[in-house]
DNA sequence: ATAGAAATGAATGAATTTGACTGATTATCA
DNA sequence: TGATAATCAGTCAAATTCATTCATTTCTAT
Protein backbone atom coordinates (compact mmCIF):
# COMPACT_ATOMS: atom_id res chain seq x y z
CA UNK A 1 0.00 0.00 0.00
CA UNK A 2 1.11 3.27 -1.27
CA UNK A 3 1.97 6.07 1.36
CA UNK A 4 -0.91 8.32 0.21
CA UNK A 5 -3.30 5.50 0.01
CA UNK A 6 -2.66 4.69 3.75
CA UNK A 7 -3.13 8.97 4.37
CA UNK A 8 -6.19 8.84 2.52
CA UNK A 9 -7.59 5.64 4.49
CA UNK A 10 -6.61 7.03 7.67
CA UNK A 11 -8.55 10.40 6.71
CA UNK A 12 -11.63 8.54 4.98
CA UNK A 13 -11.98 6.29 8.24
CA UNK A 14 -11.57 9.10 10.25
CA UNK A 15 -14.57 11.80 9.04
CA UNK A 16 -16.92 8.35 9.31
CA UNK A 17 -15.65 8.04 12.90
CA UNK A 18 -15.14 11.26 14.73
CA UNK A 19 -12.00 9.06 16.51
CA UNK A 20 -10.14 6.53 15.14
CA UNK A 21 -7.46 4.47 17.79
CA UNK A 22 -3.98 3.26 16.11
CA UNK A 23 -4.65 -0.08 16.72
CA UNK A 24 -7.25 -0.44 14.29
CA UNK A 25 -5.49 1.93 11.99
CA UNK A 26 -2.80 -0.96 12.47
CA UNK A 27 -5.19 -3.61 11.55
CA UNK A 28 -6.78 -1.64 8.83
CA UNK A 29 -3.71 -0.94 7.23
CA UNK A 30 -1.93 -4.25 7.54
CA UNK A 31 1.12 -1.89 8.51
CA UNK A 32 3.20 -1.75 12.52
CA UNK A 33 2.21 1.01 15.12
CA UNK A 34 5.34 2.48 13.85
CA UNK A 35 3.98 3.38 10.65
CA UNK A 36 0.73 4.40 11.70
CA UNK A 37 2.14 6.80 14.53
CA UNK A 38 4.43 8.58 11.58
CA UNK A 39 1.14 8.87 9.54
CA UNK A 40 -0.77 10.75 12.41
CA UNK A 41 2.50 12.90 13.24
CA UNK A 42 2.37 13.90 9.72
CA UNK A 43 -1.12 14.48 9.11
CA UNK A 44 -1.14 16.62 12.20
CA UNK A 45 1.41 18.67 10.81
CA UNK A 46 -0.44 19.51 7.60
CA UNK A 47 -3.50 20.59 10.24
CA UNK A 48 -5.81 17.31 8.50
CA UNK A 49 -6.11 15.89 12.00
CA UNK A 50 -5.34 16.28 15.85
CA UNK A 51 -3.09 13.71 17.38
CA UNK A 52 -4.52 11.95 20.89
CA UNK A 53 -3.27 9.76 23.55
CA UNK A 54 -4.30 6.29 21.84
CA UNK A 55 -5.17 7.67 18.10
CA UNK A 56 -6.60 10.82 16.31
CA UNK A 57 -9.44 12.80 16.03
CA UNK A 58 -11.15 15.36 13.80
CA UNK A 59 -9.93 18.57 14.61
CA UNK A 60 -13.02 21.58 14.88
CA UNK A 61 -13.04 24.30 12.67
CA UNK A 62 -10.08 22.99 10.60
CA UNK A 63 -8.85 25.69 7.68
CA UNK A 64 -8.89 22.83 5.10
CA UNK A 65 -11.74 20.85 6.10
CA UNK A 66 -13.89 20.33 3.49
CA UNK A 67 -10.88 19.29 0.24
CA UNK A 68 -8.14 17.61 2.67
CA UNK A 69 -5.12 17.88 -0.22
CA UNK A 70 -1.55 16.74 0.81
CA UNK A 71 -0.29 18.58 -2.17
CA UNK A 72 -2.13 21.49 -1.68
CA UNK A 73 -0.37 22.41 1.37
CA UNK A 74 2.61 24.15 0.48
CA UNK A 75 5.68 25.05 3.16
CA UNK A 76 4.04 23.95 5.84
CA UNK A 77 7.34 23.82 8.20
CA UNK A 78 8.23 27.33 6.94
CA UNK A 79 4.81 28.62 7.41
CA UNK A 80 4.96 27.23 11.16
CA UNK A 81 8.40 28.59 11.54
CA UNK A 82 7.41 31.86 10.50
CA UNK A 83 3.58 31.81 12.21
CA UNK A 84 5.61 30.60 15.59
CA UNK A 85 7.47 33.73 15.55
CA UNK A 86 5.03 36.17 14.79
CA UNK A 87 2.50 34.69 17.21
CA UNK A 88 5.60 35.33 19.78
CA UNK A 89 5.56 38.96 19.09
CA UNK A 90 2.11 39.56 20.27
CA UNK A 91 2.56 41.18 24.00
CA UNK A 92 -0.47 41.20 27.01
CA UNK A 93 -3.06 43.81 25.98
CA UNK A 94 -2.01 44.50 22.56
CA UNK A 95 -4.99 44.83 19.83
CA UNK A 96 -4.22 42.79 16.63
CA UNK A 97 -5.54 43.24 12.68
CA UNK A 98 -4.64 39.43 11.63
CA UNK A 99 -5.35 39.24 8.00
CA UNK A 100 -7.02 36.36 6.37
CA UNK A 101 -4.67 33.24 5.10
CA UNK A 102 -2.84 30.05 5.91
CA UNK A 103 0.33 31.35 7.56
CA UNK A 104 -1.62 34.00 9.36
CA UNK A 105 -4.03 31.51 10.40
CA UNK A 106 -1.43 29.07 11.53
CA UNK A 107 0.02 32.13 14.08
CA UNK A 108 -3.40 31.26 16.18
CA UNK A 109 -1.91 28.00 17.05
CA UNK A 110 1.00 29.78 18.56
CA UNK A 111 -0.73 32.39 20.79
CA UNK A 112 -0.26 31.80 24.34
CA UNK A 113 -1.94 34.84 25.62
CA UNK A 114 -5.83 35.45 25.37
CA UNK A 115 -5.89 39.02 27.42
CA UNK A 116 -5.61 40.36 23.27
CA UNK A 117 -8.20 41.80 21.16
CA UNK A 118 -8.23 40.05 17.61
CA UNK A 119 -9.70 41.60 14.72
CA UNK A 120 -9.49 39.63 11.26
CA UNK A 121 -11.36 39.50 7.88
CA UNK A 122 -10.42 35.33 7.94
CA UNK A 123 -13.92 33.68 8.58
CA UNK A 124 -11.92 30.54 9.73
CA UNK A 125 -9.60 32.19 12.17
CA UNK A 126 -13.12 33.67 14.08
CA UNK A 127 -13.99 30.11 14.97
CA UNK A 128 -10.02 29.06 16.23
CA UNK A 129 -9.59 32.50 18.17
CA UNK A 130 -12.59 31.52 19.80
CA UNK A 131 -11.87 28.20 20.82
CA UNK A 132 -8.69 29.43 22.21
CA UNK A 133 -10.81 31.70 24.41
CA UNK A 134 -9.86 35.42 22.76
CA UNK A 135 -11.65 37.89 22.11
CA UNK A 136 -12.26 37.96 18.11
CA UNK A 137 -13.87 40.80 16.23
CA UNK A 138 -14.83 40.23 12.51
CA UNK A 139 -14.82 42.97 9.80
CA UNK A 140 -18.56 43.33 7.96
CA UNK A 141 -19.18 42.52 4.17
CA UNK A 142 -19.10 40.24 1.57
CA UNK A 143 -17.73 36.97 1.88
CA UNK A 144 -15.61 35.38 -1.10
CA UNK A 145 -16.86 31.81 -1.64
CA UNK A 146 -13.11 30.57 -1.99
CA UNK A 147 -10.91 31.90 0.44
CA UNK A 148 -13.74 32.40 3.24
CA UNK A 149 -12.57 35.93 3.66
CA UNK A 150 -14.56 39.60 4.23
CA UNK A 151 -13.31 41.83 1.22
CA UNK A 152 -14.96 44.99 0.03
CA UNK A 153 -16.22 48.37 0.25
CA UNK A 154 -17.89 47.64 3.52
CA UNK A 155 -15.00 45.21 4.99
CA UNK A 156 -13.07 48.65 4.65
CA UNK A 157 -15.27 50.73 6.43
CA UNK A 158 -15.67 48.07 9.14
CA UNK A 159 -12.04 48.22 9.48
CA UNK A 160 -11.71 52.22 9.56
CA UNK A 161 -13.10 52.24 13.34
CA UNK A 162 -10.27 50.23 14.62
CA UNK A 163 -6.79 51.25 15.88
CA UNK A 164 -4.21 48.45 15.92
CA UNK A 165 -1.08 47.64 18.19
CA UNK A 166 -0.30 45.39 15.08
CA UNK A 167 -1.20 44.19 12.32
CA UNK A 168 -0.09 41.01 10.34
CA UNK A 169 -0.48 40.46 6.82
CA UNK A 170 -0.07 37.75 4.11
CA UNK A 171 1.08 38.82 0.73
CA UNK A 172 1.50 37.20 -2.52
CA UNK A 173 4.60 39.18 -3.96
CA UNK A 174 7.12 41.03 -1.94
CA UNK A 175 9.96 42.87 -4.12
CA UNK A 176 12.94 45.07 -3.06
CA UNK A 177 11.93 47.61 -6.17
CA UNK A 178 7.77 47.56 -6.48
CA UNK A 179 7.44 46.44 -2.58
CA UNK A 180 4.24 44.35 -1.46
CA UNK A 181 1.66 43.03 -4.15
CA UNK A 182 -1.07 41.25 -4.44
CA UNK A 183 -3.38 39.86 -7.03
CA UNK A 184 -6.61 41.11 -5.98
CA UNK A 185 -7.43 44.63 -5.26
CA UNK A 186 -10.10 44.30 -2.99
CA UNK A 187 -7.51 42.87 -0.97
CA UNK A 188 -5.33 45.46 -1.74
CA UNK A 189 -6.60 48.21 -0.54
CA UNK A 190 -7.84 46.02 2.79
CA UNK A 191 -4.40 45.72 3.83
CA UNK A 192 -3.45 48.56 3.14
CA UNK A 193 -5.95 50.26 5.38
CA UNK A 194 -4.77 47.73 8.08
CA UNK A 195 -0.88 49.12 7.97
CA UNK A 196 -2.49 52.70 8.28
CA UNK A 197 -4.36 52.19 11.14
CA UNK A 198 -1.08 49.78 12.84
CA UNK A 199 1.13 51.47 14.84
CA UNK A 200 3.45 48.20 13.86
CA UNK A 201 2.93 45.82 10.65
CA UNK A 202 4.38 42.78 9.71
CA UNK A 203 4.33 40.95 6.80
CA UNK A 204 4.42 36.88 6.61
CA UNK A 205 6.23 36.19 3.77
CA UNK A 206 7.99 32.57 2.90
CA UNK A 207 11.11 32.31 0.95
CA UNK A 208 8.81 31.79 -2.55
CA UNK A 209 7.24 35.33 -2.26
CA UNK A 210 10.47 37.06 -2.43
CA UNK A 211 10.89 39.08 -6.26
CA UNK A 212 7.73 37.83 -7.26
CA UNK A 213 5.48 40.78 -8.38
CA UNK A 214 1.61 40.64 -8.47
CA UNK A 215 -1.21 43.04 -10.09
CA UNK A 216 -1.67 45.64 -7.29
CA UNK A 217 0.28 47.35 -4.89
CA UNK A 218 -0.42 47.34 -1.30
CA UNK A 219 2.55 49.34 -0.07
CA UNK A 220 6.12 50.18 -0.07
CA UNK A 221 8.62 48.14 1.28
CA UNK A 222 9.24 49.88 4.75
CA UNK A 223 5.68 50.63 5.67
CA UNK A 224 6.13 46.81 7.43
CA UNK A 225 8.76 44.41 8.43
CA UNK A 226 8.94 41.44 7.01
CA UNK A 227 9.07 37.91 8.92
CA UNK A 228 10.65 35.09 6.09
CA UNK A 229 12.53 31.70 6.94
CA UNK A 230 15.45 32.04 4.70
CA UNK A 231 17.89 34.32 3.98
CA UNK A 232 16.98 35.07 0.37
CA UNK A 233 18.77 36.52 -2.89
CA UNK A 234 19.49 39.85 -2.48
CA UNK A 235 18.78 39.79 1.36
CA UNK A 236 21.01 43.81 1.72
CA UNK A 237 18.07 45.04 -1.16
CA UNK A 238 15.80 44.30 0.77
CA UNK A 239 16.86 44.57 4.60
CA UNK A 240 18.14 48.02 3.57
CA UNK A 241 14.98 49.03 3.05
CA UNK A 242 13.05 47.71 6.04
CA UNK A 243 13.36 45.12 9.17
CA UNK A 244 13.38 41.63 7.85
CA UNK A 245 13.37 38.62 10.38
CA UNK A 246 14.69 35.94 9.02
CA UNK A 247 13.42 32.86 11.36
CA UNK A 248 15.70 29.56 11.13
CA UNK A 249 14.93 26.22 12.53
CA UNK A 250 15.62 26.09 16.39
CA UNK B 1 -11.74 3.14 23.21
CA UNK B 2 -10.14 6.18 23.00
CA UNK B 3 -10.59 9.06 26.08
CA UNK B 4 -12.16 11.76 23.44
CA UNK B 5 -14.55 9.38 22.01
CA UNK B 6 -15.80 8.21 25.49
CA UNK B 7 -15.48 12.19 26.85
CA UNK B 8 -17.93 12.44 23.54
CA UNK B 9 -20.28 9.84 24.57
CA UNK B 10 -20.79 10.88 28.14
CA UNK B 11 -22.09 14.29 26.82
CA UNK B 12 -24.48 12.59 24.11
CA UNK B 13 -26.01 10.97 26.73
CA UNK B 14 -26.03 13.59 29.24
CA UNK B 15 -27.30 15.39 26.09
CA UNK B 16 -29.86 13.39 25.28
CA UNK B 17 -31.04 12.54 29.53
CA UNK B 18 -30.22 15.80 30.99
CA UNK B 19 -28.46 13.46 33.94
CA UNK B 20 -26.46 10.33 33.80
CA UNK B 21 -24.87 7.86 36.64
CA UNK B 22 -21.56 7.10 37.41
CA UNK B 23 -22.94 3.31 36.94
CA UNK B 24 -24.88 3.61 33.72
CA UNK B 25 -21.73 5.17 32.59
CA UNK B 26 -19.72 2.42 33.24
CA UNK B 27 -21.29 -0.32 31.97
CA UNK B 28 -21.37 2.17 28.66
CA UNK B 29 -18.18 2.48 28.40
CA UNK B 30 -16.87 -0.83 29.52
CA UNK B 31 -14.49 0.79 32.03
CA UNK B 32 -13.67 1.22 35.64
CA UNK B 33 -15.51 3.35 38.12
CA UNK B 34 -12.05 5.42 38.38
CA UNK B 35 -12.19 6.38 34.65
CA UNK B 36 -15.70 7.43 34.29
CA UNK B 37 -15.05 9.80 37.71
CA UNK B 38 -12.09 11.24 36.14
CA UNK B 39 -13.25 11.73 32.78
CA UNK B 40 -16.43 13.34 34.64
CA UNK B 41 -13.71 15.62 36.14
CA UNK B 42 -11.91 16.76 33.31
CA UNK B 43 -15.57 17.59 31.74
CA UNK B 44 -16.41 19.98 34.59
CA UNK B 45 -13.22 21.39 34.26
CA UNK B 46 -13.69 22.96 31.43
CA UNK B 47 -17.50 23.86 31.81
CA UNK B 48 -19.10 20.78 30.11
CA UNK B 49 -21.00 19.47 32.64
CA UNK B 50 -21.72 20.03 36.50
CA UNK B 51 -20.86 16.72 38.72
CA UNK B 52 -23.65 15.83 40.86
CA UNK B 53 -23.30 13.29 44.11
CA UNK B 54 -23.84 9.42 42.18
CA UNK B 55 -23.41 11.42 38.27
CA UNK B 56 -23.57 14.43 36.58
CA UNK B 57 -25.85 16.57 35.11
CA UNK B 58 -25.92 19.22 32.02
CA UNK B 59 -25.08 23.09 33.40
CA UNK B 60 -27.85 25.34 32.17
CA UNK B 61 -27.92 27.33 35.38
CA UNK B 62 -29.88 30.64 35.41
CA UNK B 63 -29.38 32.52 33.03
CA UNK B 64 -26.92 30.85 30.47
CA UNK B 65 -28.17 30.10 27.42
CA UNK B 66 -27.80 26.01 25.73
CA UNK B 67 -24.87 26.22 23.69
CA UNK B 68 -24.92 26.19 19.94
CA UNK B 69 -24.61 22.61 19.37
CA UNK B 70 -26.85 21.81 22.30
CA UNK B 71 -30.02 24.20 20.77
CA UNK B 72 -29.28 22.37 17.69
CA UNK B 73 -30.74 19.04 18.47
CA UNK B 74 -33.85 20.61 20.24
CA UNK B 75 -37.43 20.15 18.30
CA UNK B 76 -35.97 19.06 15.09
CA UNK B 77 -38.89 18.05 13.28
CA UNK B 78 -40.68 21.09 14.18
CA UNK B 79 -37.79 23.33 13.44
CA UNK B 80 -37.98 21.64 9.96
CA UNK B 81 -41.15 22.17 9.12
CA UNK B 82 -41.30 26.04 10.13
CA UNK B 83 -37.64 25.87 8.23
CA UNK B 84 -38.94 24.50 5.11
CA UNK B 85 -42.39 26.83 5.09
CA UNK B 86 -40.43 29.92 5.79
CA UNK B 87 -37.90 29.25 2.69
CA UNK B 88 -40.84 28.86 0.80
CA UNK B 89 -41.82 32.75 1.00
CA UNK B 90 -38.28 33.89 -0.71
CA UNK B 91 -39.37 35.04 -4.10
CA UNK B 92 -36.27 35.46 -7.12
CA UNK B 93 -34.46 38.33 -6.61
CA UNK B 94 -35.35 39.38 -2.76
CA UNK B 95 -33.08 40.82 -0.13
CA UNK B 96 -32.71 38.78 2.78
CA UNK B 97 -31.68 39.10 6.13
CA UNK B 98 -31.29 36.27 7.89
CA UNK B 99 -30.98 36.08 12.18
CA UNK B 100 -28.23 34.39 13.46
CA UNK B 101 -30.14 30.70 15.49
CA UNK B 102 -30.92 27.24 14.71
CA UNK B 103 -34.06 27.40 12.81
CA UNK B 104 -33.18 30.21 10.39
CA UNK B 105 -30.26 28.26 9.78
CA UNK B 106 -32.53 25.01 8.84
CA UNK B 107 -34.04 27.66 6.15
CA UNK B 108 -30.72 27.60 4.27
CA UNK B 109 -31.60 23.95 3.52
CA UNK B 110 -34.78 24.87 1.85
CA UNK B 111 -33.84 27.78 -0.02
CA UNK B 112 -34.17 26.48 -3.84
CA UNK B 113 -33.12 30.19 -5.48
CA UNK B 114 -29.33 31.65 -5.52
CA UNK B 115 -30.25 34.98 -7.52
CA UNK B 116 -31.16 36.33 -3.95
CA UNK B 117 -28.62 38.06 -1.68
CA UNK B 118 -28.87 37.14 1.75
CA UNK B 119 -27.18 39.50 5.14
CA UNK B 120 -27.10 37.34 8.02
CA UNK B 121 -25.15 37.86 11.63
CA UNK B 122 -24.50 34.36 12.25
CA UNK B 123 -21.56 32.94 11.36
CA UNK B 124 -22.24 29.27 10.77
CA UNK B 125 -24.66 30.15 8.23
CA UNK B 126 -22.47 32.14 6.05
CA UNK B 127 -20.93 28.78 5.30
CA UNK B 128 -24.22 27.20 4.53
CA UNK B 129 -25.12 29.93 2.25
CA UNK B 130 -21.68 29.73 0.46
CA UNK B 131 -21.94 26.35 0.25
CA UNK B 132 -25.60 26.73 -1.95
CA UNK B 133 -23.66 29.45 -4.19
CA UNK B 134 -26.11 32.30 -2.29
CA UNK B 135 -24.43 35.47 -2.36
CA UNK B 136 -23.81 36.26 1.10
CA UNK B 137 -22.75 39.47 3.50
CA UNK B 138 -21.81 38.99 7.11
CA UNK B 139 -22.52 42.07 9.51
CA UNK B 140 -18.84 43.02 11.39
CA UNK B 141 -18.65 43.24 15.18
CA UNK B 142 -17.77 41.26 18.40
CA UNK B 143 -18.90 37.47 17.87
CA UNK B 144 -20.35 35.94 20.90
CA UNK B 145 -18.58 32.61 21.40
CA UNK B 146 -21.17 30.64 22.29
CA UNK B 147 -23.66 30.90 19.56
CA UNK B 148 -21.14 32.18 16.96
CA UNK B 149 -23.11 35.00 15.99
CA UNK B 150 -22.29 38.93 15.62
CA UNK B 151 -23.52 41.36 18.16
CA UNK B 152 -22.96 44.91 19.35
CA UNK B 153 -22.84 48.35 18.35
CA UNK B 154 -20.73 47.46 15.41
CA UNK B 155 -23.05 45.10 14.20
CA UNK B 156 -25.88 47.61 14.62
CA UNK B 157 -24.28 50.04 12.24
CA UNK B 158 -23.37 47.50 9.86
CA UNK B 159 -26.85 46.65 9.20
CA UNK B 160 -27.81 50.41 9.00
CA UNK B 161 -26.86 50.71 5.26
CA UNK B 162 -28.87 47.39 4.10
CA UNK B 163 -32.41 47.48 3.15
CA UNK B 164 -34.12 44.62 2.90
CA UNK B 165 -37.38 42.53 1.36
CA UNK B 166 -37.67 39.95 4.11
CA UNK B 167 -36.20 39.17 7.52
CA UNK B 168 -36.10 36.06 9.22
CA UNK B 169 -35.39 35.92 13.33
CA UNK B 170 -35.29 33.75 15.82
CA UNK B 171 -36.72 34.68 18.74
CA UNK B 172 -37.29 33.23 22.57
CA UNK B 173 -40.76 34.41 23.69
CA UNK B 174 -43.09 35.45 22.19
CA UNK B 175 -46.44 36.76 24.10
CA UNK B 176 -49.46 38.12 22.82
CA UNK B 177 -49.01 40.80 25.42
CA UNK B 178 -45.95 41.58 26.09
CA UNK B 179 -44.54 40.80 22.11
CA UNK B 180 -40.94 39.33 21.32
CA UNK B 181 -38.38 38.63 23.80
CA UNK B 182 -35.00 37.57 24.46
CA UNK B 183 -32.53 37.43 27.17
CA UNK B 184 -30.34 39.76 25.20
CA UNK B 185 -30.17 43.29 25.22
CA UNK B 186 -27.52 43.54 21.99
CA UNK B 187 -29.59 40.66 20.14
CA UNK B 188 -32.53 42.25 20.64
CA UNK B 189 -31.84 46.04 19.35
CA UNK B 190 -30.20 43.62 16.18
CA UNK B 191 -33.39 42.52 16.09
CA UNK B 192 -34.94 45.20 16.26
CA UNK B 193 -33.16 47.22 13.74
CA UNK B 194 -33.24 44.36 11.15
CA UNK B 195 -37.43 44.74 11.40
CA UNK B 196 -37.17 48.41 10.75
CA UNK B 197 -35.01 48.02 8.01
CA UNK B 198 -37.02 45.00 6.28
CA UNK B 199 -40.57 45.33 4.34
CA UNK B 200 -42.18 42.34 6.02
CA UNK B 201 -40.80 40.51 8.53
CA UNK B 202 -40.90 37.10 10.28
CA UNK B 203 -40.42 35.60 13.19
CA UNK B 204 -39.68 31.88 13.25
CA UNK B 205 -41.33 30.04 16.50
CA UNK B 206 -42.51 26.74 17.23
CA UNK B 207 -44.68 26.18 20.07
CA UNK B 208 -42.32 26.25 23.39
CA UNK B 209 -41.76 29.78 22.76
CA UNK B 210 -45.95 31.13 23.17
CA UNK B 211 -46.59 32.07 26.07
CA UNK B 212 -42.72 32.88 27.13
CA UNK B 213 -41.54 35.87 28.39
CA UNK B 214 -37.72 36.56 28.54
CA UNK B 215 -36.06 39.69 29.65
CA UNK B 216 -35.35 42.19 26.97
CA UNK B 217 -38.44 43.03 24.15
CA UNK B 218 -37.62 43.18 20.50
CA UNK B 219 -40.89 44.61 19.12
CA UNK B 220 -44.65 44.29 19.48
CA UNK B 221 -46.45 41.45 17.99
CA UNK B 222 -47.26 43.44 14.65
CA UNK B 223 -44.50 44.26 13.87
CA UNK B 224 -43.81 40.58 12.27
CA UNK B 225 -45.76 37.96 11.22
CA UNK B 226 -45.24 34.68 12.82
CA UNK B 227 -44.38 31.02 11.69
CA UNK B 228 -45.45 28.41 13.96
CA UNK B 229 -45.75 24.41 13.82
CA UNK B 230 -49.12 24.36 16.02
CA UNK B 231 -52.17 26.04 16.87
CA UNK B 232 -51.14 27.26 20.19
CA UNK B 233 -53.55 28.17 23.91
CA UNK B 234 -54.74 31.62 22.83
CA UNK B 235 -54.60 31.36 19.52
CA UNK B 236 -56.78 34.04 18.58
CA UNK B 237 -55.43 36.57 21.26
CA UNK B 238 -52.00 36.25 18.76
CA UNK B 239 -53.62 35.99 15.43
CA UNK B 240 -55.91 39.20 16.05
CA UNK B 241 -53.10 41.48 16.88
CA UNK B 242 -50.56 39.41 13.75
CA UNK B 243 -50.75 37.35 10.97
CA UNK B 244 -49.92 33.70 12.26
CA UNK B 245 -49.03 31.00 10.33
CA UNK B 246 -49.34 27.37 11.36
CA UNK B 247 -47.49 24.43 9.48
CA UNK B 248 -48.91 21.08 10.09
CA UNK B 249 -46.94 18.31 8.87
CA UNK B 250 -47.45 17.64 4.98
C1' DA C 1 22.80 -2.48 -11.76
C1' DT C 2 23.98 0.42 -8.03
C1' DA C 3 24.43 4.23 -4.84
C1' DG C 4 21.79 7.16 -2.14
C1' DA C 5 17.41 8.37 -0.19
C1' DA C 6 13.15 7.21 1.84
C1' DA C 7 10.16 4.18 4.26
C1' DT C 8 9.54 0.50 7.38
C1' DG C 9 9.39 -2.46 11.63
C1' DA C 10 11.35 -3.80 15.93
C1' DA C 11 13.18 -2.49 20.41
C1' DT C 12 14.03 0.63 24.13
C1' DG C 13 12.90 3.26 28.22
C1' DA C 14 9.82 7.23 29.35
C1' DA C 15 5.23 9.03 29.90
C1' DT C 16 0.36 8.47 30.26
C1' DT C 17 -3.72 6.03 31.32
C1' DT C 18 -6.04 2.66 33.82
C1' DG C 19 -8.23 -0.20 37.54
C1' DA C 20 -8.11 -1.68 42.20
C1' DC C 21 -7.77 -0.40 46.83
C1' DT C 22 -7.88 2.74 50.85
C1' DG C 23 -10.18 5.31 54.37
C1' DA C 24 -13.20 9.49 54.36
C1' DT C 25 -17.54 11.66 53.16
C1' DT C 26 -22.30 11.76 51.86
C1' DA C 27 -26.99 9.92 51.19
C1' DT C 28 -30.80 6.80 52.72
C1' DC C 29 -33.96 4.86 55.70
C1' DA C 30 -35.72 2.83 59.80
C1' DT D 1 -31.06 10.25 65.39
C1' DG D 2 -27.99 6.43 64.28
C1' DA D 3 -26.90 2.55 61.34
C1' DT D 4 -26.00 1.11 56.79
C1' DA D 5 -25.01 1.56 52.08
C1' DA D 6 -23.33 4.17 48.41
C1' DT D 7 -20.19 7.38 46.66
C1' DC D 8 -16.15 10.04 47.12
C1' DA D 9 -10.91 11.66 46.60
C1' DG D 10 -6.37 10.02 46.76
C1' DT D 11 -2.65 6.59 46.10
C1' DC D 12 -0.19 3.04 43.72
C1' DA D 13 1.13 -0.60 40.69
C1' DA D 14 0.05 -2.65 36.23
C1' DA D 15 -0.99 -1.95 31.53
C1' DT D 16 -0.98 0.73 27.62
C1' DT D 17 0.79 4.13 24.65
C1' DC D 18 4.49 7.18 23.61
C1' DA D 19 8.94 9.20 21.26
C1' DT D 20 13.30 7.85 19.78
C1' DT D 21 16.79 5.11 17.82
C1' DC D 22 18.65 1.84 14.62
C1' DA D 23 19.05 -1.86 11.36
C1' DT D 24 16.67 -3.51 7.35
C1' DT D 25 13.93 -3.16 3.28
C1' DT D 26 12.05 -0.62 -0.60
C1' DC D 27 12.15 2.99 -3.79
C1' DT D 28 14.42 6.27 -7.13
C1' DA D 29 17.48 8.22 -10.23
C1' DT D 30 21.10 7.62 -12.81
Amino acid sequence: MIIEERHRLIMDTLKKKGTVKISELVELTNTSESTIRRDLTFLESINALKRVHGGATLLKGGFNEPSYNEKLIQNIEEKKLIAGFAASLINHGDSIYLDAGTTTFEMINYIDKNDIVVVTNGLKHIDALIEKGIDAYILGGKVRAKTKAIVGIDAIKSLEKFRFDKAFLGINGVHYEYGYTTPDSDEAILKESAIKLSKESFVLADESKFGEVAFIKVAELDKAAIITNNKVENYEKYSEKTEVKVVTEQ
